[in-house]
DNA sequence: TATAATTATGGGTAGGTGTGGGGATAAATC
DNA sequence: GATTTATCCCCACACCTACCCATAATTATA
């Protein structure tokens, strides 16, 4: 199979309707490719935010994460912790998918989201959260770091 | 494949329309190529300034982005800080291209543009920032010092 | 110098995008 | 079984953007 490289970036602002349904945004809905079928996989991310994978990003994702040894106690805890939150959700016409209430409470989400590009996944954020760990994590010199190894 | 070497250099003057379109010096498109199928890479730079890439070259800086290793809280920030600021813009049949609102009160630029040629990359300043930079960090024996390490 | 080509800026318009809401079907609750 | 609640599909519409053409200024060319 060949390696299909997202690329995923920029931020985008939206809000939850009354339905709890959230748009994703066109520009990443076009990059999303005809095999994944419309559907997107959701489920808790890292820093308080929700991840969002292609499915064909995703099934790779959870081969690796089936591919841990389930003799190991910390091992299935782990992966019991991200399948439990683990939602696929297919686009309705509009773009728009349903998101479950256990997550949008995760992520501190009530109307304001922030959609952001992470690479080969997408991330939604509750902007104001967003904005804080920008004022807090920022570090100059270490960012100047990475930036110099990747020659920015 | 082949490394492409760019060489941008110099400064020009624009203005940003109404409909935040910034015209690209044709001597800049020109450098571009085919390969980049008339788009660059806008993201928010050092120096309260925007860096424009070549897709080409944005396409090495990113991979190397996407190789940090996302355990570290660190990294994550760090990516998360240039990819949410980062959009693909092609550029019209005049040249121009769009500039999101929040790249622009980034680099805190409303009306009057510098554009300057950096290398592999572009800068785009407000020009008043560019001036006040320019006085604040002159630094003559310094200069002359990194002068005699390249042999200028 | 005259003419053509290129470049920088302005603006119109069709189609795309984001958001709200209605109605049919399924699920849940009483 | 009856009533409520949720979910999915459709349509509506205001707004925004991408694309097109126009024009003036500048540069290149004969």
């Amino acid at each position: 199979m060949e390696q299909e490289q997202y690329s995923f970036s920029g931020s985008f602002s939206y809000i939850i309707d009354q339905k709890n349904r959230l748009n994703i945004p066109a520009k990443f809905r076009k990059e999303l490719g005809p095999k994944n079928d419309n559907t997107f996989v959701i489920t808790k991310g890292f820093d308080s935010c929700l991840y969002v994978y292609p499915a064909t990003e995703w099934n790779r994702v959870q081969s690796e994460l089936m591919s841990l040894n389930l003799i190991k106690e910390k091992n299935r805890n782990f992966i019991r912790s991200i399948l439990r939150f683990t939602t696929h959700v297919k686009f309705d016409r509009q773009g728009r998918v349903q998101i479950s209430e256990n997550l949008l409470a995760y992520a501190g989400i009530k109307k304001e989201v922030e959609i952001i590009g992470f690479g080969t996944k997408l991330e939604i954020w509750n902007p104001e959260k967003l904005e804080e760990l920008d004022e807090q994590s920022y570090d100059g010199d270490e960012f100047e770091d990475l930036a110099n190894d990747i020659s920015f």
